[in-house]
RNA sequence: GUGGAUAUAGCUCAGUUGGUUAGAGCGCCAGAUUGUGGCUCUGGAGGCCGUCGGUUCGAAUCCGAUUAUCCACCCCA
């Protein structure tokens, strides 16, 4: 096929089939969050690209090479969302939520864009569910959101996961501890990779990340956050730990942790899998109680975590779990012939206003093929509608599975039948 | 951003040293069976051989460029 367009690169579209194990994934982790009183926010794609120079850091892979960033028609510089994050903040403080009745909790799945490489896992477009926490300075709020993350894991029946916690300080602690951390890697400078000697001047807390082997063994004797933290931060890991200890939920300090966006502060925590080749991170979130005076807002603690939805699935499908079963009941009305049709009609609407998957031929195809279509779909009876059955006011119904057949009247009896079924299935 | 592989029907792929009108399996549509799905048989539709250019009497096949996909690296949620 010639088509004059094709899918852009980095796009993925997302079919019947596949769209199912989507549905499922976003209703798991939309019911857990209301559980925990959390609720829906919208916001656009499309931001003020100042907005995540500011939030992400002018200097990030992000920022600099990774967004979607143009013009708009009035010459302004919009950028397509590259995290959820930011945009919610933004929302928050924009709306006056921050004044409202706090503590404010938040959801959404949110489609973010990033101009990189495409590949296996890693699109432009990809999508993020994200919960975030508005005015909640306790451990509490932090051990909350674990404890949401957790359980959602455990609902969608997902293995070998693993909670690594840190703290990363605040504004002083970071600073004494950067200032340890750069002396320790400047004696190493000469062996450290090119990445990491570029990181040792910007960020050097990030030096954790390198993959090289050098890096890595350097890293090991260096000193970390944790013996640098203020009291306040001290006590709040403490916290933290004992809250997760409440909520029965399996942690380990990694002190190593530096997650890529740097408005954090006290707590970053990730989930990892720990069954592939290499440990894969699913889900990441952390406290940022700075950046909502950073973009221009009140001072107000934030605590919130992302999924990657695409890397969720893929873990599901690689771990073989259910994403869940269909309770649906369908039926697939079938008549003998055009003279039936206005009838037929009649028979799937009155299955639809109870509630059943109704379908009936809309291109005129003879009994077999009606038949053949009706089980491809994955129909679980069929009723035919002919003369016989029209003369006396009657239908027949076919079980697909077993093919056992049976009559049954139009009256009030047909519905109840149905309705019979669907509570039989419940 | 670097390296490697690939691109032929809706899908998975054949296609000889360059040689008539481009092939199979699956899927799709229909018939065999004018009131019944899964099995079988028969027929049919569906292709600018990714795109552009070059070599040649002749290109799916050789050469160049380009685009896209996959894998690894780099980077990163």
């Amino acid at each position: 096929m010639n088509l004059i367009s094709k899918r852009i690169r980095g796009m993925q579209d997302i079919l019947p089939g596949e769209s199912e194990k989507w549905e499922y994934i976003e209703n798991v982790l939309k019911e857990k969050a209301k559980l925990f009183g959390f609720k829906i926010i919208r916001t656009p794609v499309l931001e003020h690209t100042n907005l995540f120079e500011r939030s992400s850091g002018e200097t990030s892979d992000i920022v600099e090479k990774e967004m979607y960033t143009f013009l708009d028609k009035g010459s302004r510089s919009v950028s397509l969302r590259p995290e959820g994050t930011a945009g919610v903040l933004r929302a928050v403080l924009e709306n006056g939520l921050q004044g409202g009745n706090l503590p404010l909790k938040l959801m959404y799945i949110s489609s973010c864009y990033r101009y990189e490489k495409p590949q296996s896992g890693r699109l432009r477009e990809f999508f993020q569910f994200g919960l975030e926490v508005f005015g909640g300075k306790s451990a509490l709020a932090d051990a909350e959101i674990i404890c949401v993350a957790r359980s959602i894991f455990d609902d969608l029946g997902i293995k070998n996961l693993e909670l690594e916690i840190n703290a990363v300080g605040c504004k002083e602690c970071k600073g004494v501890y950067n200032k340890a951390i750069r002396n320790y890697f400047t004696a190493y400078e000469e062996e450290l990779c090119g990445v990491c000697r570029d990181r040792l001047n910007r960020n050097p807390m990030r030096i954790f990340d390198c993959k090289n082997e050098k890096c890595k063994s350097i890293s090991k004797g260096a000193p970390v956050v944790i013996e640098y933290l203020c009291k306040d931060c001290a006590t709040h890991l403490e916290n933290l730990k004992e809250y997760l200890e409440v909520f029965n939920i399996k942690h380990k300090v990694n002190p190593y942790i530096v997650r890529g966006l740097d408005y954090y502060n006290k707590t970053v925590f990730e989930f990892i899998i720990n069954n592939s080749q290499s440990p894969l991170t699913i889900c990441g979130g952390g406290r940022y109680d700075n950046l909502s005076k950073e973009l221009g807002g009140s001072d107000m603690c934030c605590v919130g975590f992302g999924i990657g939805m695409e890397r969720l699935l893929m873990i599901m499908q690689d771990q073989n779990l259910s994403f869940g079963s269909k309770d649906d009941i369908y039926v697939y009305v079938v008549s003998l012939g055009e003279a039936y049709k206005n009838k037929s009609i009649e028979i799937s609407q009155r299955l639809r206003n109870i509630g059943i998957i109704a379908q009936q031929d809309i291109v005129g195809r003879n009994l077999k093929s009606q038949v053949k279509y009706a089980d491809k779909s994955g129909c679980n009876y069929c009723i035919f509608l002919g003369s016989q059955e029209m003369e006396n006011n009657v239908v027949k119904v076919k079980d697909m599975a077993s093919g056992s057949e049976f009559t049954l009247g139009l009256g009030d009896d047909f519905e109840k039948y149905f309705v019979g079924l669907k509570n039989t299935k419940l």
